[in-house]
DNA sequence: ACAGCCGGCGCCGGTTTTACT
DNA sequence: GAGTAAAACCGGCGCCGGCTG
């Protein structure tokens, strides 16, 4: 229940002596409009505030047809949510959405297509429209149910959506790792260890295939790389990677990880295997978090516009609900190689 | 709006050749008991999914008495939302209403006292009850209009909440920090830096006063300390500090962050003065975060259950919810040091 | 007549339009 | 014409009572 005792509009009026339109009228502000006298005005208000009245936000969503929520669905963790990737990119979500006098619902995260149940989501959501993070069919799925959809992610499944009815944010995270990979060529490494090219589907992640590629062609540079099966993304998994990479290739000079928090364990087996960093291997990470700046020694890494992901997102979806076009369509964010000490001496 | 043009129950109806009443019957499950044909059922269905109805949640809010939603409020960014302690606590509090067929739904995150309209809030927030991070005040607000409420964060204001309403987790972050300073005073050190110790408000934050104090007590130790006024609990703010400490008291031999982020900023500022970890000075974090183990070197650290203190909030509204006395008064989660290598040579 | 099935109707608590002193 | 109240409606849920074979 929102309220134990449900004080009513009708509760108000009572109090106040007046009708319960008069109630609400005085509390939406249309008193002055429809000619209500100050006095009952500021008799209705009394009455209020004595009784702590609140308008039952349910009646109101279902006359007025908005809820003044936005959605957001991404993965099951641990592969997603629990990592601050997912911070950053809500809490950009969660500031745009106050800017517009709207909030964010976290609706139950997807584990697998079968088990996810759509109708029973959307009919417990109470949400006008659904931010989905990285989950391509279901971004599909939901805008086959009449559901406004802004999808955002890395993107390894968004390549058939249909634009003509949902939203698309993305970033350019394929061109940050080109750069990277030329950066690291012309400095002179020829071979390279990548982690973090296996999500856990077992398909390599676009933008790290971006990166081999990209090193492969600009000066024929080798990358090796590693599938350490079901992995989180967290430092333990970039630990764990790693000391696997340097027992299989110990020739490498230089290591692209995908992502600063797998670079953090990547840096430490490194320096547990003896290796100092960059002087015998230079440390690429992706995401440019808070902390990549001032780790020992701090990150060269590609920035990640999360925080601006999830604010464009929510824009995107306002739009459509106000019925403007430009809610719909693909959005790609710009990425940037930011070089620091780990690749630098 | 929820859907475009709300297909509503009686269009299924229509479809299927029933009436209203026989649509809900059988899509809450409760067709075999009211002995509907299993001929009519599946028309029903049939008719459900091929105009792909979903039930309007407001609706059924309305009429049901409950969203099925917990609402989570915390402050303004950047001094919490942004940080990932934010995330910990609140995937431990979407998990656990997972686990329970709720969601959780972020509330319009609190600046000041005078600007917080907790009329509208209340009014657009859908939700059944709410879980307040760290703001006393608002906690006794939300009860005084009669909404079900758990506070939960590191508690500089909560002494004078109303258990018998409200309900309350808090961890043991003096036991944890009293640890920590037995520890380093045992391990030999005599003047320790604390960094960490002020909050926006200026006021001691309890557990950094807790240090102070038992370092003083058990061996006599002095703690030095500095107040760099507004600051956001990042890497970079930890990292200014530092500085300002180890040029205020060159002398410390170790030094206690207020959280793990900080203490990141602070090695850094640290090697680049020139101090050896641990050898020049030891650091001592607060958080135990993923990436605590993996940083160079691996930081000591008390562990704070952010994760079960999201989780056990919830696990209480959702008892108030349910009538049930354990959903209200004080919990509190232990706290735990764990010594890395950022104190032992 | 008596199960077995289904539909009419009032209600939840607001907003908005219209009508009435 | 100023000020307030009545009534229709939003879209479900569920109690009854009634219709069928």
């Amino acid at each position: 229940m929102t309220r134990q005792h449900g004080v009513s509009r009708a509760d108000v009026a009572g109090e106040a002596g007046v009708s319960p339109t008069t109630v609400s009228l005085v509390l939406n502000g249309r008193a002055d409009e429809k000619r209500v006298s100050k006095q009952t005005q500021e008799r209705v208000r009394e009455a209020a505030w004595r009784l702590r009245y609140v308008p039952n936000s349910a009646a109101r969503a279902m006359v007025g047809r908005r809820h003044l929520t936005v959605g957001m669905v991404t993965r099951q963790p641990p592969s997603t949510l629990h990592l601050p990737i997912f911070e950053y990119f809500a809490v950009g979500a969660v500031e745009e959405a106050a800017r517009r006098q709207h909030t964010v619902k976290i609706l139950p995260p997807v584990t697998d297509v079968e088990s996810y149940d759509v109708f029973a989501v959307l009919r417990d959501a109470h949400v006008d429209g659904i931010v989905v993070h990285n989950v391509g069919w279901l971004a599909q799925v939901l805008a086959d149910w009449r559901m406004p959809v802004v999808y955002v992610g890395p993107g390894e499944d968004h390549d058939d959506l249909p634009l003509d009815r949902i939203g698309m944010v993305t970033t350019d995270e394929q061109g940050g790792m080109c750069s990277s990979a030329r950066y690291l060529a012309d400095v002179g490494h020829t071979t390279v260890g990548v982690v973090g090219n296996a999500t856990p589907e077992g398909a390599p992640l676009r933008r790290m295939r971006a990166f081999i590629d990209e090193f492969a062609h600009h000066r024929g540079g080798i990358s090796h790389y590693i599938d350490p099966g079901d992995w989180t993304w967290s430092p333990e998994d970039g630990h764990r990677a790693t000391k696997q990479l340097l027992e299989a290739w110990p020739g490498i000079t230089a290591v692209q990880v995908g992502s600063d928090w797998m670079a953090i364990g990547a840096m430490r087996a490194l320096v547990e295997a003896g290796r100092r960093i960059p002087d015998d291997v230079a440390v690429v990470g992706f995401g440019d978090f808070p902390v990549s700046a001032f780790l020992n020694p701090p990150l060269t890494t590609v920035t990640w516009p999360l925080h601006d992901l999830g604010g464009k997102a929510v824009e995107m979806l306002l739009a459509q609900l106000d019925g403007k076009p430009d809610g719909l369509g693909a959005v790609v964010l710009p990425t940037e190689l930011v070089v620091r000490s780990s690749t630098r001496q």
